[in-house]
DNA sequence: TCACATTTAATTGTTCGCAATTGAATGTCG
DNA sequence: CGACATTCAATTGCGAACAATTAAATGTGA
């Protein structure tokens, strides 16, 4: 009877998902953080240059929405990135307010080396690639409803 | 065709399940936020706080296990939380080198206070209950295989 | 055109999160 | 008992993450 109140009891530590969720991307980080270390890149690097691969010469701005994060933190990471040789930034000429982030040659290369990274995290996560997706989808669905709560 | 490859592939951000998790965890961090504001702790605080209103007089220790954490983050926190008369820190003395955190009166009556948070976050994740339950089992069974890797 | 609002990045200050190190207390084994 | 390893918390240094503010560029409307 105790038993089952406490799985029931909605402030327990176990029974909240958020706790789920943050020790997840906790435990995520953890394994990215050796894979990474070679390629001289933290997690949060990691996601820029990802955004960087698929477009080049993206304003600032645009990272921050695709990555929900803003200037605070972009601004010095990216001028980490820029002290790496990794990335160029520059002021747009139609839009001085702007600031373009651009691959350097080694920026671009990085990519080739990162190639193995997806694969090491699938291993990782020892399940299946459908079953991986389908929670991704979950998991992307709840964040974006988590979001528009905020928004409103 | 284009598409299809891109659906597929793995060096894609939207593709990665560590960035899902990663965005709903910054997600439900924002969510928190406000709701948080008005007990006076963050989201790790309030972390600690739940751990110690399951059980208290808890070592430093057992607390980061159960939340992933270790003696350079807790500590500080552990002494805002002190700071902020919520709990007591006393050296063990079966162990002096144990660290023993207690609740105090206030960190006891705050637990009342937090009781409507649980239900806020319900509301905003806009889920059932049975679904978020069998969410937060899945990303639980997939933080553990990745911690697992990380021991080996 | 000019006052005003908006957009954008940078800056400042606080709190996490972790690796690496330090130092004290305890355990272990010869 | 005594050398040695282990455990535990604290400390240091660095990189996020975000709120709040600042400052410059751009947009808008009278």
């Amino acid at each position: 009877m105790a038993r089952k109140l406490s799985t029931l009891d909605p402030q327990r530590l176990d029974n909240q998902i958020c706790f789920a969720v943050y020790s997840a991307a906790h435990a995520f980080n953890r394994v990215y953080k050796p894979l990474l270390d070679r390629l001289g890149l933290t997690y949060p690097q990691y996601l820029v240059m990802l955004v960087l691969w698929e477009r080049d010469d993206v304003p600032l701005k645009d990272i921050g929405e695709k990555l929900f994060l803003d200037s605070g933190t972009l601004t010095p990471l990216l001028k980490r990135l820029e002290a790496a040789h990794l990335v160029k930034r520059t002021r747009s000429s139609e839009d001085e307010r702007q600031v373009l982030i651009a691959l350097t040659p080694q920026g671009h290369a990085l990519k080739d080396k990162a190639r193995s990274v997806p694969q090491s995290i699938l291993a990782a996560s020892d399940c299946s690639v459908p079953e991986l997706v389908a929670m991704k989808d979950e998991i992307v669905a709840l964040r974006d409803r988590l979001n528009a709560v905020i928004g409103e």
